[in-house]
RNA sequence: GCACCCGUAGCUUAACGGAUAGAGCAUCUGACUACGGAUCAGAAGGUUGGGGGUUCGAAUCCCUCCGGGUGCGCCA
């Protein structure tokens, strides 16, 4: 099943040849759908772009679908569509699985690298972000028939173990009785005793080679930490309602074995060069190489974002790898992309994409940075919006906030604002969804079918609602498209603003027959976009609030 | 020094180069014989940071300046 401007579009190039620009009409005056192709083909073809836009309505004939064509001021053409095709949409929504989702032909497999929290750390709000967008992305990608594997590369690797190691010892603690708060604590503990102690960083960084080397003793601790760290990140998980689990754990350390692989095959084959003393990667338009070995002989993440990438595409077998990590990463990613590119892991067929995001501000616009010692927990944030409203509310409240916004703008964490049930918040589209439950409720409970049919659009408000609702295919997949939850955020927006209206305007129950029938079908068609849409952003359509 | 991001109504923001820049909050005015008023209808509010340029058409593309932020050879 396609959608309608998709069909319309196509019906459309068959006349002009080219893209005919069709788009949403900006008003409502304006009509349903509005095609800007004429004034295009005016210079082409050195013509009016009046005149080859009557031409157009000549040659066009789209009588199945819309009312007469419109020629409206510089050429644009108007097309309105016929209330029984908004109706035959909206049933074809009701009768479709997908609720209207268009399906992918053959379906790609979309590696998403989101969330990435550090073992022995608390998660802060910039997890948030990641974990939030991320969980959308892979809820869209899924729902438009995608395989997804999802990749969680938690920071389990790296010169701060060999600390925390070290720290466990002197203490002589127990790691498998630490939990996440704690953990942070000893790697502050950890962090002061290494710059404080000479002796104790030369320790440290023995045991940094040790973990290296596999000693034992050292893995068994440094696996005690990520165990705990883990219980800590799946409570969060949990608690955000997202679909991450152990399954989708592929840390830094997971890379290990590939990485002096990777590196000799990098210099032997030329792509990699030695610099100053390290090992690095030059690409076009970015002045600072990518160090893949360090004058010490070390690897940096450079090595393993390049090692993952070849693992994603060649044993993933990945399409498309998107990464989901702060805006301050955009610079690394263009420049690991480009350095896989030139060492051929990543092939011309697989696109790489970095979902860069803004940062979250306090109260006072500055970022909710961990200085040092107090950092801003995403477990205190979740707590601050519960005391807005009951957990189902607060996290729909948060996770649309996130959401709503254009990826790397940076926001205000307001709990009070964005926890609001009007406006264009989580709530509002949580009430307008329960909204719809409480009729089918009622009518239930009055004995009358559910399973009826849009018949009758005689009122404006249904059929600027059933408009709405035909667009729903189109919204989700300009979101798997172009990676942007924000323009889902806003298409569910307009639909819960649509259904008010018409609920406002149009009684369904107080109504007759056919009448009565049609509305109760669009009360269902929208309760199961709503919730389908929802469900895509991550957020739980309640029944009753 | 080089590179990137942001600047739109009092506040928060949308707009694949298209018509009169579209919403929400706050403000003001209406609608309570309410299928959930946690709502709806309407009004007012803009030189899209400034200035040039390209185009039939610019918030959008190019140049330049201003203001805010970020990243950049051996942390990840």
């Amino acid at each position: 099943m396609s959608s309608l401007q998709a069909r319309l579009s196509e019906r459309i190039h068959e006349v002009t040849g080219v893209d005919p620009e069709l788009r949403p009409a900006t008003k409502p005056q304006f009509g349903h759908y509005q095609c800007n192709v004429a004034m295009r083909l005016a210079k082409t073809e050195g013509r009016p772009p009046r005149e080859i836009a009557a031409e157009l309505v000549e040659k066009l004939d789209l009588d199945d679908l819309c009312e007469p064509i419109e020629v409206a001021g510089p050429g644009f053409l108007n097309l309105r569509l016929r209330p029984e095709v908004l109706a035959a949409t909206v049933n074809d929504v009701l009768a479709d699985p997908h609720a209207g989702v268009v399906q992918v032909d053959r379906p790609h497999t979309v590696v998403i690298d989101y969330s990435a929290p550090n073992v022995a750390k608390q998660m802060h709000v910039g997890h948030l972000r990641s974990t939030v967008i991320g969980d959308c992305l892979r809820r869209v990608q899924t729902g438009v028939g995608n395989t997804v594997i999802a990749q969680n590369h938690i920071g389990d690797w790296g010169t701060q173990f060999g600390m925390l190691v070290e720290q466990i010892l002197f203490e002589n603690l127990d790691a498998s009785g630490l939990n996440l708060e704690s953990s942070n604590e000893l790697y502050q503990r950890s962090r002061a005793h290494f710059d404080a102690d000479p002796e104790f960083a030369e320790r440290a960084r023995k045991r940094v080679v040790a973990l290296q080397a596999g000693d034992p003793e050292t893995i068994g601790i440094w696996q005690q930490l990520i165990e705990v760290s883990k219980a800590g990140f799946n409570h969060a998980y949990d608690r955000l309602g997202v679909l991450l689990t152990d399954d989708d754990l592929a840390g830094e350390s997971t890379y290990n074995d590939d990485l002096p692989e990777v590196v000799a095959d990098l210099e032997e084959r030329g792509v990699a060069v030695i610099d100053d003393g390290a090992l690095c990667i030059f690409v076009e338009g970015i002045e600072a190489p990518l160090i893949i070995r360090k004058r010490d002989g070390g690897y940096g993440y450079g090595t393993t974002d390049l090692a993952a990438i070849r693992h994603r595409v060649r044993d993933l077998g990945a399409d498309r790898i998107i990464y989901v990590v702060g805006a301050p990463q955009a610079t690394h990613f263009k420049q690991v992309f480009a350095a896989a590119r030139k060492a051929g892991y990543l092939p011309e067929d697989v696109t790489a994409t970095h979902v860069g995001f803004g940062s979250v501000l306090g109260p006072d616009g500055k970022p909710f940075k961990t200085r040092a010692g107090k950092s801003v927990t995403l477990m205190s944030l979740l707590d601050e919006a519960e005391e807005q409203a009951a957990p189902p509310v607060a996290l729909a409240a948060i996770k649309y906030a996130d959401l709503s916004n254009g990826l790397n703008k940076d926001y205000v964490f307001d709990a009070e604002r964005m926890s609001r049930t009007t406006g264009d918040t989580g709530p509002y589209l949580q009430y307008a969804h329960a909204r719809t439950c409480s009729v089918l409720r009622e009518a239930e409970a009055r004995g009358l079918a559910l399973d009826t049919e849009v018949t009758a659009l005689s009122e404006a408000p249904e059929q600027t609602l059933a408009l709405q609702l035909s667009k729903f295919g189109e919204a989700v997949a300009e979101v798997a498209d172009t990676l942007q939850p924000h323009k889902l955020c806003q298409y569910l927006f307009e639909l819960a603003v649509a259904y008010s209206s018409f609920y406002q305007e149009c009684p369904v129950l107080k109504s007759d027959g056919e009448v009565r029938d049609s509305r109760l079908a669009l009360c269902r068609a929208t309760r199961t976009v709503l919730a389908r849409g929802l469900n895509l952003l991550g957020i739980e359509a309640l029944e009753r609030m």
